[in-house]
DNA sequence: CTGGATCCCAATAGATACTG
DNA sequence: CAGTATCTATTGGGATCCAG
């Protein structure tokens, strides 16, 4: 796996430790904003990550605490991926690179609405995200 | 030069397209927090950026008009990096990835203040932060 | 057949030594 | 001071494979 090692202590460094590596926050955006949930789904997303990288990437983050694997309750040879709490606290850094992105590449979609509620009130939207992960 | 190739129409992949790769944003964080502006003061930064690396995305950042290049006043051997409004706009990406280490990573210094400064009111201390960068 | 993981190999990133 | 050159390690694309 992927190998995570702290070069600094600074704060910017270390997240980017984790995730400047152009793929592991697209998993959590695939978990985040479109509700994706297995292996399958995260495939199918419009960058076509390779299977390799994110059989790798899920067990980073799985070992790192961002998301937990459970077996499906349809099909028990399916696995469903889940944001835990510290994989919710990662909103307001999507969504801030997010609405970076969007001021020089028009959005679409979800999250595109999102990106303008964003806009509008950012604490606001950051909050009504995270509570709706939460279940409620 | 990195090449930047635009994987999706999201505006988090366009951004993860330019800054996934745990070197660019370090060097913008060093004009932004640190006051940094040539080489030699990048290179001391404490993750060690190789001096190849250095180079490639100084250029990348230059072309893709993040930064500008001029030659010191005091010394026509040297040069200045001075961040342009389109870098200066990443200051809100740059503090809430910084904000969410810090929750992880006991802050220090300068950066650690201002992390406590964002904590208590994220609008204010971003545009302070840019005002400050476009110099009053 | 479907979900998930591994393997091979090309491409890229990066550490270090060296140069104008 | 500000890079280039060279060499090695890591990443990642895509085929393949395995288990139910």
């Amino acid at each position: 796996m992927k190998e995570i090692k702290k070069r600094s202590e600074c704060p910017l460094s270390y997240t980017l430790d984790f995730f400047g590596d152009k793929w592991s926050l697209l998993i959590i955006r695939d978990m985040m904003l479109e509700g994706k949930s297995n292996y399958g789904d995260f495939l199918s997303s419009d960058e076509k990550i390779a299977t390799n990288i994110l059989a790798d990437r899920l067990i980073m983050l799985e070992n790192y605490g961002f998301i937990t694997k459970q077996v499906a309750e349809d099909k028990k040879s399916k696995f469903v991926y889940t944001l835990t709490e510290k994989g919710i606290s990662l909103v307001p850094v999507i969504m801030e690179i997010g609405l970076w992105g969007s001021q020089f590449n028009y959005p679409v979609g979800l999250t595109g609405e999102l990106m303008n509620d964003l806009k509008k009130d950012r604490e606001g939207t950051i909050g009504k995200v995270q509570e709706k992960l939460r279940g409620k």
